[in-house]
DNA sequence: GACCAGGGCGGCC
DNA sequence: GGCCGCCATGGT
């Protein structure tokens, strides 16, 4: 997608591929605002952005040293046009959820972040997820100017069971603490370099990580696009558009992914935001 | 007051 | 291996 830098400014002139409703609240982070004047306020690890609309550009405003981080977490270098076109060519079905959730990008965030948040995620809802992350940075996350940064695995491993409740994690908060104990030993940047599948047996082998959350890290943290979550949304929509007699979420998943291929995160992610906006 | 939310886990077969 | 009940919490 062609941008531009100007100063601490990434400026943006194609909105059909870029739009931060649709990026922000199609679920994939949690740490987003929407200000009083329109703007959007997004957190990523220890570093701000806000994202305001200028006419027909968006203009994306960072720390100058943040620049580059925030065209690799935006995306920036990937023709979504191109990938929307390939998936409503193929699979005509995929009209309306790509045309509702036009300017979707798939984020590019920290890994200990996203896993950390989808272990929140099981069983819980958006909103009581927002609040426990925020929770936790706020009391355990080093305080950045005028916001709070995600806590590193370090300041993760000095908390217990009884902070975690009280962020409102209930029954996860023991599954948190003992995850949090087994990525101590593990190496996020060699996790990069692992297939798909290897990434997903690692990750599945730490506690409150299953199948579905899993995916998720693949899809938000590792940049692999070959998975699909098969959350409640995404069942919903297999039943009404695919075939309402399979309901194993393994097997649902395996179909989607042996449809979609390597687009399929990107397919789940139009499907799943389109369909979450019906309610 | 049951049902739901970006499910995972342990027990049982 | 697959299936099933349970699990905190807050909102409809």
């Amino acid at each position: 997608m062609k941008y531009a830098i100007n100063k601490n400014k990434i400026i943006i002139h194609s909105c059909d591929e870029f739009n931060p409703k649709h990026i922000f609240e199609c679920g994939q982070i949690f740490r987003y605002q929407k200000l009083e004047n329109g703007d959007y306020q997004v957190i990523s690890s220890d570093k701000k952005a806000v994202i305001h609309q200028n006419n027909t550009t968006y203009e994306i405003i960072c720390d100058l040293k943040d620049i580059y981080y925030f065209i690799n977490f935006f995306d920036l270098e990937t023709n979504y046009t191109k990938i929307k076109n390939q998936l409503i060519n193929q699979y005509t079905f995929l009209d309306k959820a790509i045309t509702f959730g036009y300017g979707i990008r798939i984020l590019k965030q920290s890994v200990l972040e996203v896993i950390i948040s989808f272990i929140i995620s099981a069983n819980n809802n958006i909103k009581r997820i927002q609040a426990s992350i925020e929770y936790i940075c706020l009391n355990a996350g080093t305080k950045n100017q005028d916001f709070y940064a995600f806590p590193t695995i370090n300041q993760l491993s000095m908390l217990d069971e009884t902070f975690f409740k009280k962020a409102g994690l209930g029954y996860r908060a023991s599954q948190m603490v003992q995850a949090i104990k087994q990525l101590q030993d593990i190496d996020l940047q060699y996790l990069q370099t692992l297939t798909t599948q290897k990434a997903k047996d690692l990750l599945i082998s730490l506690s409150g990580i299953g199948p579905k959350v899993s995916d998720c890290i693949l899809l938000f943290g590792l940049n692999k696009k070959d998975v699909f979550p098969v959350d409640t949304w995404i069942n919903k929509v297999y039943q009404i558009h695919f075939n309402n007699q399979i309901t194993n979420r393994q097997t649902i998943r395996e179909n989607l992914i042996s449809t979609f291929g390597t687009l399929s995160g990107f397919a789940q992610q139009y499907l799943f935001y389109w369909k979450r906006s019906e309610k």
